[in-house]
DNA sequence: ATATGATATAAAGATTTTGTAAAAAAGCTT
DNA sequence: AAGCTTTTTTACAAAATCTTTATATCATAT
């Protein structure tokens, strides 16, 4: 019943035939294109639940693409490609990419982050407690509970927690979050971040040797779950 | 038998019909007003359990609207509206609004906020003394007994303590407490509010070095617990 | 296996924020 | 106006938080 549309944004055929098999069999309705431009106008004329954008497109680049759909396009764009790029990553991240995934990928991770994707599309009030397993964060009071116990968070901590809640599933680069929580000027201080890391995870994290809700993508950024 | 009256302003007609649909088949008796004058007519002609306010009406702003309503109604306000903005919510609370939703909701939502407003009116009705530990607070008598002595506090003190005891559990900010009791054009004066933090703790804690009624929250402002 | 780059942790400083006391100013009451 | 209470200022000590440095750990590729 929930056949939610997907457009796939992608040159090579094989991709796109392979994509689109593990798609439909799993009930997302699909589109195609095979270059930007005619991305860019099927998006327009019937703009889908989310977008599976290649970064190497024949006709101009995937980034370029992304820049023009956020234009007006608010919802989930997941970026493929092929090289495991760091650099391509961040820069799409950074310009509005809900996620990416390194091509080749596996079709059960595929499908979990196009469900993560959409599910953030559905707008949460901000105002209710967000709960994460036995973590439960209200944003409006600025308290954090485990196991109904209530957290001593610092400030920084707090804005760092909330920032990851509301953006629970997706990969933040270490650029944005330093750019949110410490301001414009303070982007290349990656070792705040780590240390601000740290100690949030021995507070929440079960076992802070192996995180299950602030996960690291190495080189990359956080991504909480 | 419980028909609690709810009145809708909403310049929206689908919003309207909708809404009186839900509320209806769940028992709720409604009222529609498509513009604040009417709104405000209407709530002070038969003042309803429940108001839900769209942020965007066409004669005037629904944030007016509140304040207006807010001059002499002390019901539950739930605003409405389009855009889910931070600044919006945190504004329309800082008003008076008993809660906030955006367009579009799910109705299940909506019934759940419905009920647990009216169910915050009945409580914030009685007017029943709080009791926090040892201390008790009387709004209406203005009394605060510790060990069921009565204390001797300035009118400041008073304030200050109904303030925090009204919004157990949540942080308020330095910022929010200073406007609230002195005033806009105070919330930089946080001097004041450490010295009457002071006074009131000797007052009302049993240990004053180790509080357990009003809790700092370092860099952002006090919670009361 | 070793080297490299990235990440994590611990602990020392530096800085900011908070608490307290006490003096000065402002209001009230008689 | 005197005497009292309350609020506002000032100054400094105490505590908490943030930043920095140093070092350890981990993952990956050669």
């Amino acid at each position: 019943m929930n056949k939610a549309d997907i457009l796939i944004i992608d040159d090579e055929p094989q991709i796109r035939k392979l994509l689109e098999i593990t798609l439909s069999s799993n009930g997302y309705q699909v589109y195609q294109a095979c270059n930007g431009r005619e991305g860019i106008l099927m998006a327009a004329n019937h703009p889908p639940e989310l977008i599976l954008l290649d970064i190497g497109l024949p006709d101009q680049s995937g980034h370029d693409v992304l820049k023009e759909l956020r234009t007006w396009y608010n919802k989930a764009i997941i970026m493929l490609s092929v090289i495991n790029s760091e650099t391509d990553i961040v820069y799409a991240l950074d310009h509005g990419a809900t996620d990416y995934l390194s091509k080749p990928f596996r079709s059960a991770e595929l499908l979990a982050r196009i469900r993560s994707a959409i599910r953030r599309n559905e707008q949460h009030n901000l105002d209710q407690p967000l709960v994460f397993g036995n973590v439960c964060i209200d944003l409006l009071a600025r308290t954090v509970k485990k196991n109904q116990e209530v957290l001593k968070l610092t400030s920084t901590e707090f804005k760092l927690l909330a920032l990851f809640a509301r953006n629970e599933g997706r990969v933040l680069t270490h650029q944005f979050i330093l750019k949110e929580i410490w301001g414009v000027g303070f982007q290349n201080e990656t070792q705040y971040l780590r240390v601000f890391v740290g100690t949030l995870r021995k507070k929440i994290e079960d076992n802070h040797n192996q995180p299950q809700l602030i996960l690291t993508e190495s080189g990359v950024g956080y991504r909480f779950h």
